[in-house]
DNA sequence: CATATCATTATTGTATGCAAGATTAGAAAC
DNA sequence: GTTTCTAATCTTGCATACAATAATGATATG
């Protein structure tokens, strides 16, 4: 299985990386041409990927990266929102000296990155930041929840910070955030954070639906009664 | 893929059933051979399984049915009452009047459950009203996710249903965040379902450590700065 | 009697081959 | 020119075979 699992990471990383986009077909014969394998331990990892949902793999008709539709992208973002928020309660509950200093050191860099414009390095420290609190909920699985939605997510989190204003106002939440989680404030902690990841979500949905369909027609609408 | 797929789907019913019992080797030889079906796809579901974190796969050790520590149990059941919770706060925004009806429905085949005593027809019943309150969150993602942890706890909820004083609690917390719900109070509907989920796990790592072990020391007292 | 080492056995990991379903292209009909 | 049916082709699904690693048990040694 070391091969298939070696794999399954690498394809991973591929997706991730925007080497294979949504919708493009993974198909069996050139992944195993690419990685000099047969096809077993190609499928073996395409069949784990699809059981995380990273990619849709459909009965005898191939592998291909998810597109989500707007309306699921946007229940995912709203789910990180909520799980965030969750870590973000825990941890306002339960900080410790450690796991304060990990946030303290990752809001630092993000610091450094956002008053640079650099928004690859930030994309990159943010994901740190974010991590810390995680972490800092001190609940394991719960943590391991939000790393994997947030790894299904990067791909569309990772086109919205290119905007320098939304770097500078990503780093003054980030601050509001901590300062939440320092004074044990659960509530306030766990709205900041929700307010955070979902305003993600909603600029996505917005640049992705343009000018075309309203968003709140698709997915926020539901909110009425 | 067809048959990897419904293998998947066996071997998962026959964990939740109890045939396997947490620790307990998947070994590829004996299921192939009792389904029927060579290596191969039995290797697929597996591996299926083992993304999900339904099973353990250990490479080149072997699949078994994952034992979680009691802290990762503990971690395991904050987390869906987290989830639970989130779902109940955005039932009491959107609530319509299908999904209304679909919980009200399920609440009331709880109640002649637990009216009869019959914890096996109540643990069914009682698995529709949760689900009725996923989807009436109006985010399939979400609810999602729900049903899969949901289903990951299964063999740890069934057990301590059997106490019929938990039946009938049980009963008046569901008409508690019935009641939240419908009257739209988010934060309410929130807090009910939420502790009437992490009950749940409080109890069963009771049961689990007895009187050797202190729970607290283990999972809750890491609520402690 | 306990422990360590080595050979045997069992089980998993990968490759290959073939069967079956899906896709595509081409020809015929309208 | 478009559509539809059919045949060729391509891709996936499963089985089998072999290679590699882990588990087991026997034997020898302290």
């Amino acid at each position: 299985m070391s091969q298939a699992f070696r794999l399954k990471q690498s394809i991973e990383d591929a997706v991730i990386a925007g080497e294979f986009l949504p919708g493009d077909r993974l198909d069996e014969a050139s992944l195993a041409e690419r990685f000099g394998v047969s096809r077993t331990p190609i499928r073996e990892a395409l069949l784990q990927l699809g059981a995380e949902g990273f990619i849709d793999v459909r009965p005898r008709r191939g592998a291909i990266v998810s597109v989500p539709s707007p309306t699921r992208l946007f229940e995912m973002f709203e789910t990180m929102a909520e799980i965030e928020s969750a870590c973000g309660r825990l941890a306002a509950r339960r900080l410790t000296p450690d796991n304060d200093a990990a946030m303290e050191t990752a809001h630092r860099a993000c610091e450094i990155a956002a008053r640079e414009g650099d928004s690859e390095q930030y994309y990159a420290d943010n994901r740190n930041f974010h991590e810390a609190i995680y972490r800092a909920s001190r609940n394991s699985f719960l943590a391991d929840q939000a790393f994997a939605l947030h790894k299904r997510l990067s791909a569309y989190r990772r086109i919205q910070l290119r905007a320098r204003n939304r770097l500078l106002q990503s780093l003054q939440e980030h601050a509001g955030i901590l300062e939440a989680i320092r004074a044990g404030d659960e509530q306030l902690a766990a709205t900041r954070l929700h307010d955070h990841v979902l305003v993600q979500g909603e600029r996505f949905s917005d640049m992705v639906l343009g000018l075309a369909g309203d968003r709140r027609s698709d997915a926020a609408g539901r909110s009425a009664k």
